[in-house]
DNA sequence: ACCGACCGAGCGAGCGCTCGCTATTCTATA
DNA sequence: TATAGAATAGCGAGCGCTCGCTCGGTCGGT
């Protein structure tokens, strides 16, 4: 257990690599959108971004975002109605900052994990666990960004759009160069695995519920959707 | 072409066995919400529920059922508020309506369609494809009770639930059933097997925007996803 | 004494739903 | 077959209420 990441593929060691976590996630949001929030004393403003976001994410979770009022908001994190609108411009502007910062942080670190690894199949393993991992991690951040989108603006549902399009064409490529180097079997559709791969990933963070009660893990997750891959592109 | 369902396996033939399609479902609607529905002209409320129906899919597929006002569906259908209060008792009978109809009338179709073949192979092969040319007929259907049941009532979300683990534990039943008779590699575990095929199913009718722009049919969809199964469980 | 952070009553708009009414269709009798 | 009367279907302004959001004011640290 003392080997790190990637050597140890465990979701622990992977956390170990992770420039931030489900905690200072709040401090990186703090500073991707200080200009538009109010509150510049970062004492302040940090914790009361968690509280937000936390109760933004359980009251979403409980009916919708759409459902949640800012009443209901003000309540669960303590916080009075003018004192959230020191922190957000507006109901809408809140699931922007959600959906923006998924969309430039998240996509990104997810990357860094496998841009040096050459070899397709480990590049390709390594990359579906890796976003199995993020899915655990973030879980509430990236349901939100699935199940509460498509309700908002058409520039917010045209960036949710553009986010899996770019996993799928990711995953799609990684498939391709496999098959031009003849590791992969060339007549599978690689357009296809890579819808597949984001719908096993999103069926992760989707259905948590099913795999608690199961006593599946992250983990165990990850190592049968690479198996079911590996045989589907087997030659 | 004149050859019919099963040994004609495309939607086409499919369509042909159904009990009810995309337009004759509104009738079995009625008759299955008669006591309910105060309009008791079939003539007249068979197209009115129709139009209520088809209309509540295009507004929640738009923003949310949350999000859809019974004026916006009044103006969308043509139908008075007063009017609408005649066929539905609440908005939230008007979700509960849609549930309770897939719930018992949709579930129990699809295993009719499968439930006298013996062999576990052709069983499960069959069962991935009706569910996918199902999902493919209803797709506003499935997507509503996917996306806007866990903004309701907990007995409707239970409800919701409830089906899900039925249908995946009759894929893993019927994986079971094929690795004791020896068909099958027993050494996966049938339950994520199960869950991976519903999630398949699901992202059918989920991204079919993204499908439809790239060609693929629900035939081709079908193909793909009974091939990657067999694929898995081969010996 | 000042200033940034926080508070919460109050605004106009829009919500789900109702109810007194009209319009349409069916039924019974001539 | 024509028509009066009953029954059913449809209408929409208005009710009580909650929504997102504002703004004049309070408070505590420097």
């Amino acid at each position: 257990m003392s080997e790190s990441w990637p050597h140890n593929s465990s979701i622990h060691a992977f956390k170990q690599k992770m420039p931030f976590n489900q905690s200072s996630i709040y401090r990186a949001l703090f500073h991707a959108f200080s200009s538009r929030i109010q509150v510049q004393r970062e004492d302040a403003a940090v914790p009361n971004l968690e509280k937000i976001l936390r109760a933004t994410f359980r009251l979403s979770g409980r009916h919708s975002f759409e459902a949640m009022s800012l009443r209901d908001l003000s309540r669960e994190t303590g916080i009075s109605m003018g004192g959230l609108y020191n922190y957000i411009g507006s109901k809408d502007d809140l699931a922007d900052m959600i959906e923006s910062f998924m969309d430039v942080h998240m996509a990104n670190t997810g990357r860094q994990f496998v841009n040096q690894i050459q070899d397709p199949r480990s590049r390709l393993e390594m990359s579906i666990r890796v976003y199995i991992y993020m899915g655990e991690m973030f879980q509430p951040w990236y349901q939100f960004i699935f199940m509460e989108t498509r309700s908002m603006t058409r520039r917010q549902k045209e960036m949710a759009k553009g986010m899996e399009i770019r996993d799928v064409n990711m995953f799609r490529e990684m498939v391709e160069s496999g098959q031009q180097q003849g590791t992969f079997d060339p007549l599978i559709d690689a357009g296809m695995v890579g819808s597949s791969i984001i719908a096993m990933i999103q069926n992760w963070y989707l259905k948590n519920w099913r795999f608690a009660k199961e006593g599946v893990s992250a983990g165990d997750y990850a190592d049968f959707t690479i198996r079911a891959v590996t045989k589907l592109l087997a030659r």
